[in-house]
DNA sequence: TGTAATATCACATCATGATGTGATTGTGCG
DNA sequence: CGCACAATCACATCATGATGTGATATTACA
């Protein structure tokens, strides 16, 4: 097996130590880089002749945010992977990191030993999850437990058309039913909901908020 | 560690007897029932004193698809964790797992010492997906390449304000500008994205289509 | 049997959205 | 310099959406 170039932006010194201590002793990873801050990571690789191919990334940084620099990252390294490595496990971070780019999300509780098993895993063109991650992963997909009975299976039916793009016409000749039909059926919605805008509906639809 | 109870749903003779063999040598694991189909399964479990808290699930079965039964064993073991181990890899087979409901997802290449520890990290209340298909999964978030510069940065704050449910009014507001001016932005918007309504704007917005 | 919930329709009114035409200003680029 | 383009505003018009009030028929369940 090849080498794999690593670089790794971690503002905490201890950290720092303890990856630098643990991938020096690895023959497999080569650590080429290790900076406190997106911004002096990007002005220092460009005096490397090798590149990083795969980026360990905190969040909590000094300047930028680890989730912020992704995109500057990816712009200067467009072939690394990013592994989010730290301590936020909240889903709005998780979910960020992995729209931005990210394409694994380790917690800082993670073992050396998987954290170079997870190095391994996406230089090979996999990802590797931290479980607790992963399990708020698949909780994004599932199907709310409140499958809440707010609407009637009818209103649901209009609900779908609204948010397929239907004006109120569409949907009266689409159900066969009239225009005055399906603005009270859209009334009562709003009241069941609380809301009173088709954008709204709209989001909430696509948020599973139904 | 207590006894963590296992189902099986799978088809395969062949792989029945392998998984049978090796969680019987298993202390931590104990597999209270093994069927060919989720119809069989459905029936035999209510025979069965001890319920299974884990079920491994094949997708290609006799009868019902996996995929289809995951929605009917929850509703029968609504607090059992379904994982999913099959052949299958394509994108939509695991993003309709998922969102039916599944919370883990295993290639059948999977070895069975990592079944296990799949199945206890799951028990643990976290999740474990195989490699490849979890790098599947991040890949559904990260940004589509052509992040299409189809519209105007102030175009896009634009689109930010309807897709967050505001009215003309409101986002004239906001953005310090005529009601007259925002009309013209969202004209221009809908003809660069060849659109005619809010609906479908918010649709593209959801769907990554800009 | 009576009441609640659902689904249907009507009429009215005002707010908002969609679309066209036209104009001004500033910025950047070849 | 002149052109393209982004961003701003105005006026006009018609379609659509939001909201209220009221009514009828059906089903379902206590």
């Amino acid at each position: 097996m090849s080498t794999i170039t690593l670089g790794i932006i971690e503002d905490d010194q201890l950290v720092q130590e303890s990856l630098n201590e643990f991938f020096n002793a690895q023959a497999e990873i080569d650590c080429v880089l290790m900076s406190s801050s997106v911004e002096d990571f990007l002005t220092s690789i460009k005096s490397l002749e090798t590149l990083p191919e795969i980026i360990l990334l905190d969040i909590n940084l000094l300047g930028m945010s680890g989730i912020d620099g992704i995109p500057l990252l990816l712009n200067e390294l467009p072939k690394a992977d990013i592994i989010m490595l730290t301590t936020f496990e909240d889903n709005d971070s998780i979910y960020k990191a992995l729209c931005a780019g990210a394409c694994s999300y380790l917690s800082k509780k993670t073992s050396l030993k998987k954290i170079k098993e997870a190095i391994e895993v996406v230089h090979k063109g996999g990802s590797y999850m931290s479980p607790s991650i992963a399990r708020k992963i698949v909780n994004s997909f599932a199907p709310k437990k409140n499958q809440s009975n707010l609407l009637t299976p009818r209103q649901k039916e209009i609900v779908a058309e609204i948010v397929d793009g239907k004006s109120y016409k569409m949907i009266a000749n689409d159900l066969f039913v009239s225009i005055d039909t399906v603005r009270t059926h859209i009334k009562n919605i709003y009241k069941a909901l609380e809301i009173n805008s088709k954008a709204e509906l709209i989001k909430k639809s696509y948020d599973n908020e139904l």
